[in-house]
Parts: C-alpha cells; structure tokens; sequence
DNA sequence: GATGAATGAGTATTCATTCAT
DNA sequence: GATGAATGAATACTCATTCAT
C-alpha cells in the first residue's frame, strides 16, 4: 500500500509535466507510460481513466497552492500584504513549471481553466476572512465582502495569467483593489514593487 | 460567385451551430457535412481546414456584435447607458444561441475563448472612446482609460459569462465600474434593472 | 487551334517542372492549375486524366533528348565521340532541370523509369547503327551489336543517374565499353575528361 | 514475447505478399488487416507505420536473399560458378514470388529499388571477395575489383530483371563478364544453361 | 473554349480502454 | 500488483474526375 501511494504519486507528477508542457489534450495515455516506463494495464490499475488522472492532478496542484495561500493567512505580516501574498499564490508553482508560455498556450485552456476555477473557489474564503479582518482593524471598509475578493482574484487572474501587462495596468490594479476593499489610497502601493 | 458565397454562409451557420451545442473538438467534419447534406469534397472545397472554418465562425460572430457595438455608440443615448450597452454586447447573439448553457461547457472553451480575446481587443478602442467623451463632459474623470476599460471588459465577461452570479454581484461591479471610471455613485445604478 | 496547342504546350511546361522537382505522385491536378492559373474544367479540357498528361510530358522530354542525339549523329566528329555524345543525351536537359537530385529522390522513381526505359529504346537504334558504322570502319569489331548497345546505356545510365560516381567507376566503364565493341584499348579515353 | 514476434512475423508475410502483388501504395493497411483478420489497432500495435513496415519487409527479404548468397560463397563448387550464383541469389525468392510478372510493374517500382539498391550494396563486398580469390587462384586478372562487381550486379539486376532478355543478351552478358573480370573465354559459359 | 462547384471513395493514423494471463 | 496484446470507432484530409452553365 504504501509502495502504491509511491507509484501514484509518481505518475500524478510526470502526467502533471506532461499536461503542463504539451497539454492535456495531446498528452496520450501512451506517451505517459512511456515516459513512466510502466505497462498500459499498470497505469489502468492506478486510475479509472485519463480524464480522472486529469482530476487528480488539479487536486494535487490546487493543494499544493493552498499550503501557500494558508502558510500566508497564518503569518505576521500586516494585511494587505496578505491580500497580496494571497492574490500571488494563484499561479503555478513556478518551480515546477517549465516553461512560462505553455500555460497559456490554446492546448493548455482546459486545465488552467479548470484550475482557475477551482483555485478562486477555494481562495474567496480565504481571502474574505482576512477583508473582514481588514474590517475590523480599520484598514478596509467595505460590505459584501465575497463577492468582492471574488472580483479581484478574477481581475488579478485575467491580468496576471496573460503576457504583456504593462506598469499602468498593474497601477489601475492597485487602484481598483484599493477602492473596492475600501482602503486608504497607497494602503498597496507596495504591490507595484512586488510585481516584477 | 453568389452562390458559392451563399453555400459558404450557409456551411458557416451550420458549423456555428454545432459548434456552440457541441464544442468545436466534438464537432467532426463528417457531422457537418452529414447536417449539411453535402459531399467530403464539397466542404474542402470551401474550407482549408476545419481550424479555418473556426477562425471564419469567428469572425462571423465577432462582425455580428461589434455591428451591435457600433450602433450603440453612434446613437444618442447618455454615454454611462453606452458603456453598459456596449458591455452588454459581448455576449453572443441570444437570439441565436441554442442553449445557453452550451457555452461554458468545457469543450466550448477554445471557441469561446477565442472569442473572448478577440472582442476585447475590439471593444477596447470602442470603449475608450466613449469614456474620453465621459471624461470631456465632465460624467467620468479618470485616467489611462485604456487599461481601465479593458478591466472593465474582462470583468464583465468573466462574471457573466458564468453561470449564477446575483444581486450582490451586479451591485458590486456597479459600484467597481463607476469607481473605476471615476463616476458619481449611481450613474450606472439602472444596470441593476437592466440585467436580468 | 493555334491558341489551343500553345495553351497545351504551356500546361505540359508547368507540368514537366512540377513532376520534376516534386514527383508524378506528389503534384496534384489542384497544384498544376493553381500555378498555370486555369480552371478545373480547362484542364480536362486539354487533358483526359493526370497519367495521359505523363505520358505527353515524357514524350516531350524524349523528342529534345533525342534531338539533340539526331544532331550528334549528322555531324562529322569521329565515330568513338558520336557513341560517347550520344550515351551523355539521356541525361534530362540539364538546362532545364531545376534540382539535379530531385530526379533521384524515390517519387521521381516513376517518371524517371518511364523515361529512362523509353529513351533507351529509342537509343538502340541509333546507336546501333553508328556502331555499325564502326564495324565498317574498323574503328570497332562486335557482332549482336543491338544487344551490346543496349548493355552500354544500361550501364551508363545506371551508374551516371547515381550520385557518387567515382574515377575509378569511370575507368572501368571506358575499359568495358571498349571491350565490348571490340575498340583499341585507349579508343574512349577522352571520355574520362569529358565527364566531370 | 513469443507469440508476440510470430503474429509480427505473419503479418509481414501477408504485407509482403500484397506488396509484391498489387504495389506499395496499392496496398492499403486497411486491406492488410482485412486480410489478417486483426483490428486497426492492432496493426499499429506492431507497427509504427505503413512505410516503417515496408523497411522490415524489406529487410526480412534482404535477409532470405543473403542468406543464399552466404550459403554459396561458404560451398565448395568452383569460383565462377561461385560468381554466377551469388548474382543468381539477387532475385527475389522464386517460390514465394506469387506472380512474377508483378514485380516489373509500374506500382512496384518503389520497392524494387529500394530492394535492388539495397542488396547490391550488401553483395557488392561479398563478391568482392570472391572475385579476389579468383585473382589470386588466377582464373581472374582484373584490378579495381569492387567497381567491376558492382557493375556486373547493375548490369545483370537490369537484364533479368526486366521481362524479355533473348539468348544473345545472354551470351553478351557472359562475354562482357568474362572480360570484366579477366577470366579466358568460355570460363562461364556454363550460364547459358543454367538461366532459362 | 472555359469555368468552378460538386463528388465520394480512399488514406493513414490516433487513442482511451479492456482483459486474459 | 503488473503485463502488453487487442480493440475499433473516430478523425481530418486528399484528389482525380464529372458536368451543368
């Protein structure tokens, strides 16, 4: 079993290069075991189906960014660097991402759109309890406070996710974060630094 | 040459439809030309390739709307009911759409995505124009509107084009839009009437 | 009927060259009205099916190679050349043809075996009858001089429409040459400066 | 594994079978599997593709042919009838050729001459040696000995090759072989029985 | 003479999945 | 746990040819 967990966990991990390189579209079954170097029955005795593997991967990648987006809400830093911090751990772990551009090629859509989803679900409770924190020390001053972050991490991933945004869309950014949490302008004027 | 162009039209309206209530990748070259009547031969004689037809669906499409844009802008309604219209444009013609819920189905993603991108790079200039005159009469005040109306745009698309937003949701990008153009509060209130 | 045969006679040109730098199989009917600029229907107008026109467009390249090989037989040089001359026309026109490894790679296969089996056929003949002239002169001494002039242009063609024909293969095809229509060692010698 | 390589081996035979009957590009790998009795599938699953199988057809036959052609360098029958042999091995296998007119067809070209091509090139030094054994034991007297052979292959795989050679092709082709090599004259006359 | 719309059988190849061993 | 042989429906695309206008 737990030699099992092992294999998995190593097939999850080439599947997710694979994915991420090439797409999930063009990345066959057989291209998988090949570079695992495993029987196609063996691949079958770990998962139902591509499209399932396909499931698992996202859950393994979503986790591994929450472990961040957590890491974050539980530290010491002042607020709005959290929001920002935050914001920040929607993209993939760089690291482990070879090459930049394959996330955003046409083949790729399915998965990052897949993850978009899934990530902001998991990110606006997160990101509201530290508003309403915000709130409550005086910092942010704002109502509906969801659907609020909700728009921001949308807006922040449109933005971020897409090559070529220039200095003034990333102030515009600012701005508009500013305005829709209720915050002193300047309150995140420090993104405009931590933003390449 | 007319009834060529009008085979064409023709295939292209098939190929539209389908395309939205299946996906494009779902939707086989043999499927169309089994809807259509026609022989293998005959669609390659129109088409390059399928992707090509795609990007002519497109186009078809895109015309279509920015028809709609364009009107909007030449008529003579108040420059905040502009903005909400031609917002309001982006999404696909309702009258031909057979299934709403066809669109954000996952195999739609290229197409719709296609057609995301490719708007907003088109309704950006539009759009810009309508706020200077905004800014010039003294309704809006902001600046870099470029990088502003973008947002807006990709804002708008991304909250509906999705299914089950609410009132909170419209109130707040209301409120984010009037804000990011630099409006009095309430110059857009009557979008609330206006969606659904 | 003027216009008609220079139309004809334009076809076979563009023809001739497609065949030639992408094989008989590799150009299509599209390709071949695409370049001469005519309809579907003019085609088949001129030509009854894709093979016919092969046929025609071998026969033209045959009619100039053995042109040239007419005009070496009527002229005065020495018996020995004429043979040797007569053996270099069944290359393809040099001036004409476009990449001289195009005529090698295997899609050429079809049209170069068409040729290469007619054009020695036409060549026997020919080369018969200066052959024998060479009996009579004394400048050789052979009998079933048809077949051993069938022999030579095998030969020649075989190792000439190679590439990487070296000196040495040279040599010895001017040794076997000569033995075979019973010439003076030494008779062919200029050929080894005339090729290459 | 063992059951594996015999199906790969069956489905060669009846590939070759259909090869040499109706033509490379006449065969479709729809018609090969019919034939079999297997599945599209499974076709793939031993073969890359159509013309990857062709390369291991025609290496199975290279290696029928060489076969022979080892067995009677390695005898003990004198050398020129070691030559005549060898040269004799170049054509496909006569029991398993179903109609001998098919291998000169215009459709089988392609793989005859990748055959042709690549099997003198693998006797060529088999010959080679032989033919210096015949220097040194004096029945030959030639230099050069690598460009005589491969000559005398080209010649006679052009000759009996094709449909239609008479006794005096023969006799020329046993003259100019004899003369090639230095041998006396009369020293293969034995051919003329043996070929027809 | 000339056009070009229409044909449709044919092609090689892909790929997720199953299952007996 | 692991193998790999077998499946077969699906796919986009080619191309010589016909014929009504």
């Amino acid at each position: 079993m737990k030699k099992g967990e092992k294999r998995r966990m190593e097939l999850l991990k080439i599947a997710y290069g694979m994915f991420i390189t090439k797409g999930y579209e063009n990345t066959s079954v057989d291209g998988i075991i090949r570079e695992a170097g495993i029987a196609k029955g063996t691949y079958y005795h770990y998962f139902e189906s591509k499209e399932q593997m396909l499931e698992e991967v996202i859950e393994m990648m979503l986790e591994a960014e929450l472990e961040n987006a957590k890491a974050i809400m539980d530290s010491d830093i002042p607020i709005p660097q959290k929001i920002v911090g935050i914001i920040a751990s929607i993209r993939p772990e760089q690291s482990e991402q070879p090459i930049e551009e394959a996330l955003h090629a046409p083949e790729n859509l399915i998965m990052h759109n897949k993850v978009r989803g899934k990530i902001i679900e998991k990110l606006v409770p997160l990101l509201t309890k530290v508003a309403q924190e915000g709130n409550e020390t005086g910092v942010f001053d704002c109502d509906k406070v969801p659907e609020r972050v909700r728009m921001i991490l949308m807006l922040s991933s449109d933005l971020f996710d897409e090559m070529g945004y220039g200095l003034s869309d990333i102030e515009v950014f600012i701005e508009v974060t500013e305005k829709m949490l209720g915050a002193q302008p300047g309150t995140m004027g420090f993104l405009k630094e931590l933003i390449r």
